[in-house]
DNA sequence: AATTCTTCCAACCGCCAAGTT
DNA sequence: AAACTTGGCGGTTGGAAGAAT
């Protein structure tokens, strides 16, 4: 048995929204309340397949959503988020109050992607140009496309289980290590034993403490401060099946993650290993 | 003024993972 | 364990609106 067919396939309304269908999926999720889209436009009476009538409501019609023109404070985030996670609306759009992940999407394929591509692409020629002075202009500007590719790859990490940072000079690291008792006090970190932070970063320590890892990815501050520019992961098969191990670098920085088969990848060169920085709250819990 | 081209974005589509039976 | 349902995601499309010719 398979699906059942969609609005398409049953003579049922489709493309834009009118006003008064708009109103009566409104008000059936004012007094009803969201969820069960299959079985809605049925109950509400509305002439639409479930899966329309919930993203008519998340994209335009809930109340929260914040409407009109991108800041400037959004559309910088909106690059740096993008920069760490690719293509990864939802999760971008849930950093971003009142933002639907759709209309970060539209956003980045109608403005963000053609101005940054132009930038890069445009950094890539110069640099090739360095090189070799006689260059053959179009082919460097392909060239230079083709790295245009999104930095981060999705990736089926279940946990992280080491942070390693490279020995710095006392300012920078303190500086880290700022951030990371930041992120603790501002209960960040799901762990209950996070109420001393001592010795945090000392080399031996053998501290259990949690931490959520997209928060420590996305605090720019700990990224910038490591020189990171983005996270790099490299996937690929293991054994037959499809499940991938996973390495985050920030450029000489180690962020190790175990997959599914808790394979994990150990940067022996690292000067300082942070254990157990960023394993989950829940060992059930998925970053992907 | 008419036509063509370009841009933008709401909506659709197919796929997937998790939950349920 | 398998079949099926549901909700969610990201990629793509189509049409409206505006700009260019």
């Amino acid at each position: 048995m398979g699906r059942r067919p969609c609005c398409a396939k049953l003579g049922l309304n489709r493309g834009a929204w009118t006003a008064r269908e708009d109103r009566i999926l409104t008000t059936y999720i004012n007094t009803h309340g969201e969820g069960k889209w299959r079985d809605l436009p049925q109950k509400a009476g509305l002439k639409r397949c479930g899966k329309s009538c919930r993203l008519r409501w998340l994209n335009y019609l809930r109340p929260d959503i914040k409407r009109g023109n991108i800041s400037k404070e959004e559309e910088e985030l909106i690059i740096r988020l993008h920069k760490l996670l690719g293509n990864r609306w939802s999760l971008i759009a849930g950093r971003l109050p009142g933002r639907t992940d759709n209309e970060v999407k539209n956003y980045w394929n109608t403005n963000l992607g053609k101005k940054l591509q132009g930038k890069t692409a445009q950094n890539q020629l110069n640099k090739t140009k360095e090189k070799s002075p006689e260059g053959k202009s179009s082919v460097e500007v392909h060239q230079a496309k083709t790295l245009e590719t999104p930095r981060a790859i999705r990736t089926r990490a279940v946990r992280c289980t080491k942070v390693i940072l490279p020995q710095q000079e006392g300012n920078q690291m303190n500086y880290i290590d700022n951030i990371l008792h930041e992120l603790v006090r501002d209960g960040k970190s799901s762990s209950s034993s996070a109420s001393s932070t001592q010795g945090f970063m000392d080399e031996d320590s053998d501290f259990l403490m949690d931490f959520d890892i997209g928060d420590l990815f996305l605090n720019s501050d700990l990224l910038e401060v490591a020189g990171c520019d983005g996270i790099q992961a490299a996937d690929h098969e293991c054994g037959n099946n499809s499940s991938s191990s996973t390495n985050y670098s920030f450029s000489d920085h180690k962020i190790l993650l175990e997959d599914s088969s808790n394979k994990e990848i150990f940067e022996p060169n690292a000067a300082l290993e942070l254990k157990k920085l960023c394993s989950f709250l829940d060992s059930d819990d998925e970053w992907n």
